[in-house]
DNA sequence: GGTGGGTTACTGGTAATACCACTTACTGGT
DNA sequence: ACCAGTAAGTGGTATTACCAGTAACCCACC
């Protein structure tokens, strides 16, 4: 989304929402080119570049002679949708905690990952350049905006150093659906102080070259960071809520059973303290 | 990208290879629109249908007055890219070892998370969906085609049990390059019978509802069996370097071994011997 | 001589039209 | 009842023209 909409990606927008929002179910195949660019007052040209980039995301499929198909994006969906699932819930003036969550959570678990492939094959310059870096993070702790390029930084050098390239592309493809949609930042917002501290206790783990240990860290030390977001998140989607102005989320009607039984409340301190920034 | 490939995805495929072969850097810009367009043979229209494409990979980035701005692809390609790159290396006469490597694991550190989620949060109804599918797997030993559609269907259920969407349009996104790319077939390929054997034993720890112990099995039954894949490939890739026609590939398969804190010759090196063309 | 602003010659973005290629369904024959 | 041919629908591509940004260049002005 961002700022700089073409007639396409608007197109492709609203074709999208009428896909996500079931006035295109899957299985029915959409209106003519023709007919559905004079509805969106955009010429047929520009319709078909917004029908490439759904084609893209798997959410329609084109067949010659035939007609646009619409796919159940459960099934065909690349990842990219998560972000504009949740932007479209947002719009419709929902907090979308369980798409959230799932994106949370999902991180974690490539990070997991990510951090036992870098214990087990870093180089030894990899891992000084990390505390190198970290070391330059300490003294940004005011400036949120350089702060945070320091963080993509240091994640870009801890993909590196987990060589493998695929790992290395999801990372991008992560990293732009966040860019792409600033409503998401809140989610991905990063508590500056902790996020330091956690780094130094990974760093000596890594050192240590143990990825059994540094999984169990990583388990247990991001869990609790990424419940606390989505405390904040959920205290926000109550805001909303009791001001009458905006309908309560759904999500996914699937019961969510987390691992680890929810503890009820942080502490009010800390989470004001995240709040500032 | 198969078999029915239009103009617009040849010509995508052109200049794909172009960028990723080096004839256009990243930082530069790709000729004119109405100069490239003459040069590939069709219309200034396709070639945007194309360079769409290209942008939704991150390859390029448009701007407008400007030029089509072409993108380092380790820093911004999304994870699609694998399955191209693979594919050039294919055709470039190359068994790209190095990333059919990454790939697998890559498979592997999101299977065995996803099971920790199962193992975690699935529904008996969903576990006992899934001993139901496995036992329909049997009787299919025989027939390739159509075990390897119950074994996605498998899958797919351990997808949905796993409760998170992000992961499932991630499944979507990585089943999607095996399909369009079928050259990746071959490593995906599975062991019928060490497959069955395997499932019976992860539907056991599913069952007993401890993350920790069928992470751990994960993590020990399928690095050996991608190990025998990677053999294969090797195989294959040294008959054809035998037979002369072909160039030579990547060198040490085990340079990928997860456990020991070596600290052997950057992969990235080889990456890029094999990248050229 | 240096600087500012505006012109100009690129770039990509969109539109309208016409025609090709493929699919489907209807229709007429057998 | 069946089959073949046809016609009308679909998406795919090409051509042409013009709109909209960008950047460099050049000239007037200070």
């Amino acid at each position: 989304m961002a700022l700089k909409q073409n007639a396409a990606d608007q197109a492709a927008d609203r074709i999208r929402k009428g896909i996500l929002g079931g006035e295109f179910p899957a299985g029915t195949t959409l209106p003519g080119e023709r007919d559905l660019s004079e509805r969106l007052g955009v010429s047929r040209l520009t319709l078909r570049s917004a029908l490439a980039n759904l084609q893209a995301q798997g959410l329609i499929e084109k067949v010659h002679g035939s007609g646009n198909l619409v796919l159940d994006y459960r099934e065909r969906g690349g990842v990219e949708l998560i972000a504009h699932l949740a932007r479209h819930a947002i719009e419709g003036g929902k907090v979308p905690l369980s798409l959230l969550g799932d994106l949370l959570e999902f991180r974690r678990l490539i990070a997991t990952e990510l951090l036992g492939l870098v214990a087990a094959r870093a180089t030894s310059e990899e891992l000084r350049g990390l505390r190198t870096h970290r070391a330059t993070m300490g003294p940004l702790l005011g400036d949120a905006d350089a702060f945070m390029r320091a963080d993509l930084q240091f994640a870009r050098l801890l993909v590196r150093a987990a060589h493998n390239l695929t790992l290395e592309l999801l990372y991008n493809t992560v990293q732009r659906m966040v860019m792409d949609h600033p409503g998401l930042e809140a989610a991905f917002g990063v508590n500056a102080p902790a996020t330091l501290k956690t780094y130094d206790r990974v760093l000596e783990l890594l050192e240590s070259r143990d990825p059994d240990q540094v999984r169990a860290f990583a388990r247990s030390a991001f869990e609790p960071l990424d419940r606390r977001t989505m405390d904040r998140l959920e205290e926000v989607a109550r805001a909303l809520e009791g001001a009458g102005q905006l309908k309560k989320t759904a999500g996914t009607p699937e019961a969510k059973t987390p691992s680890a039984p929810a503890e009820p409340k942080s502490s009010r301190s800390v989470r004001a303290k995240e709040l500032e920034e």
